[in-house]
DNA sequence: ATTGATAATGATAATGATTATTATTTAGCG
DNA sequence: CGCTAAATAATAATCATTATCATTATCAAT
């Protein structure tokens, strides 16, 4: 199944074993739409939207269907294996190539581009805070939405989509 | 027009004054509706979502249309006196009584309550780490979702708020 | 390999929050 | 008061996401 699309990384194996591992302990069923869908995803990279996605998908099976993107990535997302984000752009995004567990975004309100970043320290300070107000952290959600400093390339990212305000 | 909601604080006279401002700045008309919604809306606290806003507002005018109060939010938005959030549960929450300008919010997946918590700390560390990848902050969201540990409220909180997973 | 129970698919309708439309009413200035 | 632009209320439209349902595919047991 090998397309224009980058290779399947040694991570993105891996959690694709995991989901099939996950599938198998819920007594579900293995299908060639998973397969291919599992397979166009885990080759792109990024915060992907069901509909980029489908777009790749469309191009290697059309007959594939948009509940069947949408099924497969809530299933991987409750196996763990992808995390969902909302960036307010009004639809949902998936990522699978977290670096690292736990990380905040910086989105560019001009041209879109999101940066991952991370920090220890940050971590910790969060932990203590939500100790100090008694609660305890399931995950969370750190965005910085501004404006990033690379503007010639910003203005590039731009014209390619054109759905940006 | 007094009615059984808390009285309106300092503050929020203050943010219906500025939003009075405003309006008349950009050549907008002052109107019986849009008093009702303000004062209403600053009479509740925490993170309001139009439906609870316009449950009330029917209680004082019913003629009152659910355009309106949506038009009225983002008026009260553009105008800098209340902000916009998004929490995930599907619909956009306002808050006009930031006690601090930038702050981040702890939400119970339990019983949906909402904390806000401030550090200044953190505020420098973001602005440091979004400086490293040369990104210029505009404004950002900070959200912890996980559980208080005040069950009993919590479970309290639960049975007032039946739409929670 | 065949069968049978059940999960998955694909096409499409439904949902629900938000936005746009439009005919009518109202505010605010001269 | 009368005019003009803005605001309102009711409702239709939009758009991402979910639900529905008839059909098809998987897979364990035979």
């Amino acid at each position: 199944m090998a397309n224009k699309l980058g290779k399947l990384s040694e991570i993105s194996e891996g959690k694709i074993r995991k989901f099939h591992d996950y599938t198998r302990q819920q007594g579900l069923k293995t299908t060639k739409q998973r397969g291919t869908i599992l397979d166009v995803f885990f080759r792109m990279k990024g915060h992907i939207s069901v509909e980029e996605l489908y777009d790749v998908v469309k191009t290697v099976n059309p007959r594939i269907g948009y509940a069947t993107v949408y099924r497969t990535l809530h299933l991987l997302v409750d196996s763990g294996q992808i995390e969902e984000r909302r960036f307010g752009d009004g639809m949902s995004r998936y990522e699978g190539h977290s670096e690292v567990e736990r990380h905040g975004h910086m989105i560019c309100e001009e041209c879109g581009q999101i940066l991952e970043f991370f920090n220890e320290e940050l971590e910790a300070l969060q932990i203590k805070l939500a100790g100090e107000l008694e609660f305890n952290i399931h995950y969370h959600r750190h965005e910085l939405f501004g404006s990033c400093m690379d503007k010639i390339a910003c203005a590039k990212r731009r014209k390619k989509n054109p759905k940006l305000k």
